[in-house]
DNA sequence: CCTAATTTTTAGTCTAGTCTAAAAATAGTA
DNA sequence: TACTATTTTTAGACTAGACTAAAAATTAGG
């Protein structure tokens, strides 16, 4: 069994290593974690002594198979206890990461098991990220960015790059959602915002906005 | 905000005070927690600090009604948590504890009413254990053990007292759950065992058993 | 290629929570 | 009451996990 602490620094490695595809720096936890950089060294360097994660001073740091395998476990509890909050209590999508940061720390294995079948063995979370199933495997779109579709193209919106609960606010307030249908009408290269059209509607969103939204465009 | 081992330790005193009907000893903290004496010392005197117990050195321990409200909060959560587990996830009575000492610490307020709605606002647990209010009042049964129960009469299982995983199990081989009714056919003097009868059948429990067995009797 | 800025590690300290061993207080009994 | 057994508290030590400050290594710019 790991502690919550180590949990929390595997799954912090897991993700770092998605978005950087490699070697994971002693800051760059440390930022994601919002711990000082000595705090990290140690830790990191205790979990090299119990072979979760492979290390070597100053170069960096990432995860072994058996560290990565217990890091998308918690990621998996994690998105299965979103699904639930939002499917089954009703919450918003923007209020359900806090609560989950602490669920995903529950032990038991059983418990997934049928917490999944409980939630009808969802594939992606109420963001639109992926579940990964129990050995660990996410299955991986092809989403882009939607700052990135072309004029005249519809896309579907699948997820969300940050999923501050501002922005996700914002984004209910424009009714745009996991699922919904998005065409880009026309791009301001000036300052990269862009007309959309989300249902009966058409209007204008900033660059920030499009560079953090995910669509999937045939 | 509360750590993990205050609430523990909260919820333990919470306990103990309702079947002593006073004042604590640190030795019967203790050996709920399964610590040391020299550990409960040292948290109530925190606990005492502030002001969640009234402490008096070699005296004992009782909540103060801050520290009453946070308990039974736990309960609360633990006791709907169970309900959850075995309700929703389809779990067995015997195997929910565990995992409810767990999620009675994630902290959410809005996620306890929410899940207490979800469930049809519960009012005893899967053990027959009454759940808390919002301010937590727990309403009180006037409920008696199986073996204080007279020849002939006829009562209905409403809770346990002791709940191992080995003792529901037998209730469960037996038949015998929350709602079931339960006549005593004849009763032993000699080894205080008696003759039940549950639903068609008819058998014979020890003593042991039919102490452990909450019934109401009209 | 050398120096300066940046990153990372080390050394030392702190708190929460636990323990053991010893001391002190209380309770039980002749 | 006096002695003993039990309970409780204190003193001191330990671990996990965090921090600050300083030292060491790496990287970047001229
Ligand atoms: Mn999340
Ligand atoms: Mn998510
Ligand atoms: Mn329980
Ligand atoms: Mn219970």
């Amino acid at each position: 069994m790991f502690t919550l602490a180590e949990e929390n620094y595997l799954k912090a490695i897991y993700h770092l290593e998605f978005k950087f595809q490699g070697e994971v720096s002693t800051n760059a936890i440390a930022e994601k974690l919002e711990a000082k950089a000595s705090s990290v060294t140690d830790m990191v360097q205790k979990l090299a002594e119990k072979s979760l994660v492979s290390y070597t001073k100053y170069k960096g740091t990432h995860l072994t198979p058996e560290g990565r395998k217990i890091a998308a476990k918690v990621v998996r509890k994690h998105r299965l206890w979103e699904v639930f909050l939002v499917d089954k209590l009703d919450f918003q999508w923007d209020e359900v990461h806090e609560i989950a940061e602490q669920l995903e720390h529950i032990k038991s294995d059983e418990l997934i098991v049928r917490l999944d079948k409980f939630l009808g063995s969802p594939k992606f979370d109420p963001h639109g990220d992926p579940i990964p199933d129990q050995q660990g495997n996410i299955k991986n779109t092809k989403k882009r960015l939607l700052a990135e579709v072309e004029n005249k193209q519809r896309g579907i919106c699948v997820g969300v790059k940050e999923s501050s609960a501002d922005y996700l606010r914002y984004l209910d307030k424009k009714k745009i959602g996991i699922g919904s249908e998005i065409t880009v009408v026309s791009k301001e290269y000036f300052d990269g915002s862009m007309i959309i059209e989300v249902g009966p509607k058409q209007f204008s969103i900033s660059k920030k906005i499009a560079e953090n939204l995910y669509v999937q465009v045939n």
